[in-house]
DNA sequence: TCTGGGGTCCTAGGACCC
DNA sequence: TCTGGGGTCCTAGGACCC
């Protein structure tokens, strides 16, 4: 028998602020969507009262909560008390999932002996992040995971659904579809558009079921990760100059490829993103015959990309660059080449120790090279 | 004063190979 | 004078998640 806790924190972001600004406590606070174009990425669930909601374009939940506190988006804190609250999930279990910035999953199997129940346990996780970090946080635990985070979901806020072994089913049944992770509005639609309303429903069709609840495994469905690097940005005027448009080309290779060596990957494939401002979007990859984590390179893709598919008179929005098909060392290294990549690996190495100890515009490279030998 | 940025996964067509 | 079947890789787009 398997045991999973997933863990969510409530209103994460809004939160952090309220935790660190007692000033912000029981107030409508929004986070993002403070910037001329931004959206919100957390509301407080006072605000949330109003119709506020993530993902929201910041000036809709101007219009609906105007006397709300906006305050900017402040990640790096964000991401400093997640790995606060991660440490605390670790604390019950080695083998903690992270799935995203606020959301984890704990397996809580064979602990019962050292712990007590996983039901006990996680009532002390939840009530450990409360009294801790001063941090909402629901749970639901389930043997599945998909059903352990469909129960947490449920739990919202600051509560924790207990899905016993064998009852997982029942549990479901009266849901609507668009419980299950990975059943958006599209899909929500088609189902009704198919007479499939609840979860119930859906469970009468085994191919489907099995694709998006995974019921049959123990641990449910569990995913593979083909991972990818990307940077991408809304300009605040949209370009027209390919000058202009390759100048943030170059900022957002600079990010992506001091990313790939920081986590020492190359890429097989780069992407480059085009949003024109009628918010039409195109991707354009190409694959490589040799993988790179050399801006230089990747830049030279991402131009060739820019310069063969953009509708020129059209005004873009926003742009982004992406790696994938990563791999580790042990790449496949041309040898009459060699000595000029290792030039070139050894140029980023110092550019990236200089960026990391006086800051990301320290350095940056020329737009025009010339070969380093 | 329209609609962010970071990702993963899936599908589908065409090229190419045997 | 009309052309199989199977597999893999590449590319593009889109659904979906937080």
């Amino acid at each position: 028998m398997h045991w999973y806790l997933h863990v969510d924190m409530d209103a994460f972001f809004a939160s952090v602020e309220q935790a660190l600004n007692l000033a912000l406590k029981g107030k409508l606070v929004v986070v993002g969507g403070n910037s001329g174009r931004g959206v919100v990425t957390s509301a407080s669930y006072e605000a949330r009262k109003y119709g506020v909601h993530s993902a929201m374009p910041g000036f809709q939940a101007r219009k609906l909560c105007p006397h709300a506190i906006f305050l900017p988006n402040r990640h790096a804190l964000y991401r400093e008390y997640s790995g606060k609250v991660f440490a605390i999930l670790k604390r019950y279990s080695p083998e903690v999932q992270a799935i995203s910035i606020d959301e984890g999953i704990v397996n809580l199997t064979g602990t019962e002996r050292l712990l007590g129940s996983p039901l006990k346990t996680s009532h002390e996780i939840i009530t450990c992040i409360q009294k801790e970090l001063g941090l909402s946080a629901s749970g639901g635990l389930s043997t599945n995971r998909v059903v352990a985070k469909i129960a947490a979901t449920s739990a919202k806020p600051h509560g924790l659904i207990y899905v016993p072994a064998g009852s997982e089913e029942n549990f479901l049944y009266p849901l609507p579809t668009n419980a299950i992770p990975g059943v958006g509005a599209k899909t929500h639609r088609e189902f009704l558009r198919r007479g499939i309303q609840t979860v119930g429903d859906l469970l009468r069709y085994p191919e489907l079921s099995e694709h998006y609840l995974g019921l049959k495994g123990p641990q449910g469905k569990e995913r593979s990760r083909d991972h990818s690097i990307g940077s991408e940005t809304t300009v605040d005027r949209p370009l027209k100059k390919t000058d202009n448009m390759e100048r943030v080309i170059w900022t957002l290779v600079e990010e992506v490829g001091g990313r790939l060596r920081e986590e020492s990957y190359f890429a097989r494939c780069i992407t480059l993103k085009i949003r024109y401002s009628d918010f039409t979007t195109i991707t354009r990859s190409l694959t490589l015959s040799v993988p790179t984590c050399f801006d230089r390179e990747i830049f030279g893709v991402a131009r060739a990309l820019l310069i063969k598919n953009l509708h020129r008179g059209r005004a873009v929005r926003l742009l982004g660059i992406s790696a994938s098909h990563l791999q580790g060392s042990g790449w496949q290294e041309p040898l009459l080449d060699r000595q000029n990549r290792r030039s070139w690996e050894r140029l980023y190495r110092g550019v990236d120790h200089l960026r990391d100890k006086y800051g990301e515009d320290a350095v940056h490279i020329a737009a025009t090279h010339t070969e380093i030998r």
